[in-house]
DNA sequence: TATCCGTGGGC
DNA sequence: TGCCCAAGGAT
């Protein structure tokens, strides 16, 4: 079935007008925005991307910075292992690609913290390349309205890629619009709780919808580990610590921000592992 | 492949 | 009010 044509014809009435979307957003403020996105929302990327930008506006810019610059930049968006990815990735592509965002797949896919999602919709956004873009939005629209599923199964790469690759038209701007569209679908109408049938486009052909809504009996992923008290709470209350500082802060001021010594212990053990954090003699701090 | 990695908002 | 969810990636 060829559910692009409809599909595109909807976004094009009712996307967002969203700042990576705009004439002359360039390569380096797509992937910088693609990272930002990876697992956060929207309303929440969109002020610390144009802060982003408009300090480092190229590859080299940031490139040129200390790492911990960018990890405090990052601010409370989040996974700041991304902030420091995005640091490496630029020191890449100037050193590597001459301070060019590359366009092909396999060379994103080399850069740290680009995956299969990210180098597809740098690739094709940023470039133009013909390629499938498949993200958690695009998953839930295949599953409902060409499987029938009320949810996605289990990711799977491969499978996903080619489902969506089904759907693709063959004009590579075509399919660059329908990556968008599917993806402003699931987003504003497919949502995962009470999604908005009656706004949907394709509601008439919709596989999940003619099947009467059917509960999703398969396997499900298990649910998020509570954040209060985890590791996580503990690593971003020292790293809050550390990009509150500008100057190194000792084991005794960190051991203030939570009362079990041996998960603290755990929690800097594990960001001085990722890199985010650095021990010199005066204490710990940012990376330079 | 299952698990880990932040943070905040909505219902 | 606790739980689900959010343009994923690395290991």
């Amino acid at each position: 079935m060829s559910i692009a044509p409809t599909v595109n014809e909807w976004f094009l009435a009712n996307r967002r007008d969203l700042p990576w979307r705009g004439e002359g957003f360039g390569a380096w403020g797509i992937l910088v925005s693609e990272i930002m996105l990876q697992q956060t929302p929207v309303v929440r990327v969109i002020p610390r991307l144009e802060e982003w930008l408009a300090r480092w506006p190229t590859p080299a810019a940031l490139a040129a910075a200390p790492a911990g610059d960018a990890v405090r930049a990052w601010e409370r968006l989040g996974y700041p292992r991304r902030a420091l990815n995005l640091h490496a990735a630029a020191v890449a592509i100037t050193e590597l690609h001459g301070g060019v965002v590359p366009p092909d797949v396999p060379a994103l896919l080399a850069l740290p913290g680009v995956g299969e999602y990210t180098a597809r919709a740098v690739a094709v956004f940023a470039y133009g390349r013909r390629h499938p873009v498949v993200d958690t939005n695009v998953r839930r629209v295949i599953a409902r309205a060409v499987d029938g599923q009320a949810s996605p199964g289990v990711p799977s790469t491969r499978r996903d890629l080619a489902a969506m690759e089904a759907l693709l038209p063959e004009d590579a701007e075509d399919a660059r619009l329908f990556n968008a569209a599917a993806m402003e679908l699931g987003a504003l109408v497919c949502t995962a709780r009470a999604p908005r049938c009656a706004a949907c486009p394709i509601a008439h052909l919709c596989r999940w919808r003619l099947d009467g809504y059917p509960p999703y009996l398969g396997v499900r992923a298990p649910a998020q580990k509570q954040y209060e008290g985890s590791d996580r709470q503990v690593r971003g209350l020292l790293l809050a610590e550390l990009r509150a500082s500008d100057i190194p802060v000792s084991a005794a001021e960190l051991a203030t921000v939570w009362p079990d010594a041996a998960q603290l212990s755990r929690a800097l053990a594990g960001l001085l592992a990722d890199g985010l954090v650095v021990s010199g003699d005066d204490g710990y701090e940012l990376p330079g």
